[in-house]
DNA sequence: CTTTTTAAATAGCGATCACTAAATATTTAA
DNA sequence: TTAAATATTTAGTGATCGCTATTTAAAAAG
């Protein structure tokens, strides 16, 4: 075992908690004390485990990639277009609307809109966004290639769709909306996706 | 003229100002101090104007949906649902896109998520938005009992689809995404627009 | 002019912000 | 047993938060 003493609190259950408040509150709504509160743990071992707020934010998005926006790989993985596109919004929805949790996506709510000192966080959490386009995107080039979308489809744009909706879901699931209806209206933007032509 | 000493600034153009440091830094990234120094106006001249800093916020969101949200009432005015929705969309981009602003749309990054104190902010914003889609969902209802939509379309889930993609826009404009980008997404998103039967 | 009315400017209120120095507690290693 | 290492606790730092009492300035009304 390691020398000294011992933590007496679990990072990785400190780190969901401060997830659950960035997700609710935002970042400059999530305030140290309401943090160290919720994980029942005292600033300065907050500070000794995790650095600085913005550091224990970025953990806690790191944690949330992790542990709660898991169905990318899986959603990536079908075998056709139309699968991965129908895959990823149901795993947005199912992320957006859990029970369990914040209604929301992190990575929109958290730091969406912030004041000047931490507006690099803005730009981060942009750059992850893209980096899921990203994904989807070559994704979606694959399937180009392999014929399962027609030729004249653009990836670029329709992966661009596909996060444009996903972040439109997590607003309105912060707003109230249902399972059920995200589901519906998931229904209706695959309406017009490209078919394949055989 | 009134009595008195006149006001030295301008509400209109105070409002202004405010909404958009609301837009670019949400509400809990707005302090009283950088809205005081960006209008140019002492901090008691602003509470005697506005009240407080969250009645300043919903009159700067006021002032927001009277002069820069106004596509609504023309977009709503056309003659076909489909080009209802594709006036809404094609509204929306200029408005989050619009170069002479920060990006992004007021009722989605000013208050999306805000602290405990201010979470009343969250619900009114959202209530805002849903007030949008039922306007777009009676024009939709209207129009699908002129025949305009086939009787199988549903113009609740079809209002809820379109202002999703709207938020969805306003959180990609945040992030970098250009205008003619957006115009691409906005094309993708109405391809499976309920055809009209004749 | 003087009075009344309203606004601007100065100064500062208590509360909370993110953060930390110093002291105490608990562990392993020697 | 003692020393070294690490964590927790206590008590606070200066800065900023939203907000306001008080004073001074500028206008209209009498």
């Amino acid at each position: 075992m390691s020398r000294g003493r011992p933590r007496e609190f679990d990072t990785a259950q400190a780190l969901d908690t401060a997830m659950d408040l960035f997700r609710r509150h935002g970042y400059d709504g999530t305030s140290i004390a309401a943090l160290s509160e919720a994980i029942e743990v005292n600033a300065p071992s907050l500070y000794a485990a995790f650095g600085s707020k913005e550091e224990l934010f970025r953990q806690a998005v790191d944690f949330y990639c992790d542990q709660e926006a898991t169905f990318y790989p899986g959603a990536l993985a079908k075998t056709t277009a139309r699968e991965v596109a129908e895959a990823i919004l149901q795993g947005e929805i199912d992320l957006v609307t859990n029970p369990r949790r914040p209604h929301g996506c992190l990575m929109v709510q958290g730091a969406l809109a912030t004041g000047p000192a931490a507006s690099h966080l803005q730009r981060e959490m942009s750059e992850r966004r893209n980096g899921a386009e990203a994904m989807v995107r070559t994704r979606l080039e694959r399937a180009r290639a392999e014929g399962d979308l027609p030729a004249d489809a653009d990836p670029k744009t329709l992966a661009r769709y596909i996060m444009t909706v996903n972040s439109g879901l997590a607003v309105m699931a912060a707003g109230g909306s249902t399972r059920k209806q995200l589901q519906e209206v998931a229904r209706v933007a695959l309406q017009g996706w490209p078919a394949k032509k055989d």
